[in-house]
RNA sequence: GUGGGUGUAGCUCAAAUGGUCAGAGUGCCGGGUUGUGGCCCCGGAGGCUGAGGGUUCAAGUCCCUUCACUCACCCCA
């Protein structure tokens, strides 16, 4: 009989891999709780009208990249494809905002795109999200990078490129977009196949084309920094001069597009060179209006999301080598032997200290070699003569000593051992 | 969704133009004399060569289908 496979797209993440996961998450709650997050943990099926809604009808995610079903028939549900759409829809629902002006929230989780799967992209892949809803403040979005740096930092990863660009708001963007279609719109013909569809799609993301002739014209068209407005451009430089009080180092990306219509002002990405054409590691921007277009109060919100198997596989795999076993192998012979070493192991065991024993029977050489393999700190020989006299030889494995040690004394001197 | 590449033991890979080609290394298990790991030596288990069809006297080796992986496009985390 065949066995079953995983689904397209899906992945397991299995030993040792879950433990860097577990590294990078536990560095994520450390973080962002310093800087004042709490997390929130929400459905992965929400009904599907929250990310039309959310996300934009017009985006590729929502176009053809959800995976989305009728719930008996009834109702329209969809895998989240992202968890900003979530966390406000739970904000509102909960009048969050009602009872406080400025709310930070992070959560970690799987997210559902049905993509062509490549390296750095999955159909289920997973996001560190974090989102501060209330505040509009330059230092806000300022804060945010910040605490994504040096949460990158922490991980080892200091070599990322941030990105950084404004998109401008209501009251200017719309002008930058006429100006631009009008712009490209005259030389249609010269444009590539997919910059022509982009034009009635999102024209903004012809900036992002990496086809020559269509950088060379978008390289003369209208640039969106001589179309923000003050409010915006007064906002984006203070982004820029919090961050260089910490002298982080970015680069403007005037040409950088994200790919979701909810953003406004500041958009950040920050990008790697060793994932091939899957580069962006992490992307985030201000969304000043997606609560209110989500049906509640017009509350300004920021956030980012990593990508966490693009941020994972940037960290090195941790030696196995390095990490370390076991601290005992009991290496039992005899039936005697074996009924004592099992109590004592799980004993042990049940004091948080990891011990491993063989029930195999087999021989002291099989049972040592095991010891070894495994990176035991001390193996614990325990044979019949040791049970006559109620002793048992406890051996350093690295210094390949061993001393004769009393029975009864046994676990103390192990949870000594284990300090 | 589009286009290219790949698919042989747990892992990394060999098998000239179809004909003992089903292998090596590593890992795993055991042994090298009485109850002691690492190095060394010896032995063993483990693959219907991704799956399903087809061509042929004969197919990992050719053809088709399918699945998976992979790279790029699209898009994004």
């Amino acid at each position: 009989m065949e066995i079953i496979t995983a689904v397209r797209g899906f992945k397991d993440i299995i030993p040792p891999e879950t433990d860097k996961w577990r590294h990078i998450e536990e560095t994520a709650y450390r973080v962002f709780g310093a800087f004042g997050f709490r997390e929130i943990r929400v459905p992965l099926l929400e009904k599907t009208e929250l990310f039309c809604r959310g996300i934009g009808e017009t985006t590729d995610i929502v176009e053809k990249e959800m995976y989305t079903f009728f719930d008996r028939g009834e109702e329209s549900l969809t895998l989240r494809p992202e968890a900003t759409a979530s966390v406000i829809r739970a904000y509102l629902e909960h009048t969050i905002h009602a009872a406080e002006t400025v709310t930070r929230l992070f959560t970690i989780g799987p997210m559902f795109r049905r993509e062509r799967p490549q390296k750095g992209r999955y159909r289920q892949f997973h996001q560190i999200d974090a989102e501060i809803l209330g505040p509009d403040d330059p230092r806000t979005d300022a804060e945010l990078i910040l605490m994504l740096i040096h949460f990158l930092d922490k991980l080892g990863l200091a070599k990322l490129n941030l990105e950084i660009n404004s998109l401008g708001c209501a009251k200017c963007r719309p002008a930058f977009r006429e100006a631009i279609v009008s712009f490209l719109g005259g030389r249609v013909e010269e444009l590539c196949g997919d910059c022509q569809r982009r034009l009635g799609t999102n024209p903004l993301r012809v900036f992002d084309c990496k086809v020559d002739k269509c950088g060379e014209i978008i390289s003369r068209a209208p640039r969106l920094m001589d179309f923000i407005c003050q409010d915006c451009r007064d906002h984006f430089e203070k982004v820029q001069g919090c961050l260089s009080l910490f002298e982080v180092p970015y680069r403007l990306n005037a040409k950088m597009v994200r790919g979701l219509d909810y953003y406004t002002r500041t958009t950040f990405e920050v990008t790697t060179e060793f994932l091939g054409a899957q580069n962006a590691v992490v992307g985030g921007g201000r969304y000043d209006h997606l609560v209110r277009d989500l049906g509640g109060p017009d509350i300004p919100g920021i956030g980012f999301a990593i990508g966490f198997e693009r941020l994972a596989s940037l960290i090195p795999d941790r030696d196995q080598d390095v990490s370390r076993g076991p601290l005992l192998f009991i290496a039992a012979l005899g039936e005697k032997a074996g009924e004592r070493a099992f109590m004592l192991c799980n004993r042990l065991r049940m004091k948080g200290i990891h011990v491993e024993m063989d029930y195999a029977g087999r021989s002291l050489k099989s049972q040592m070699k095991r010891a070894d393999r495994l990176k035991c700190a001390y193996a614990l020989i325990l044979g019949e003569r040791e049970i006559e006299e109620n002793s048992a030889l406890l051996r350093n494995m690295h210094e390949s000593a061993q001393e004769e040690v009393c029975l009864d004394d046994l676990e103390e001197i192990i949870k000594k051992l284990a300090r």
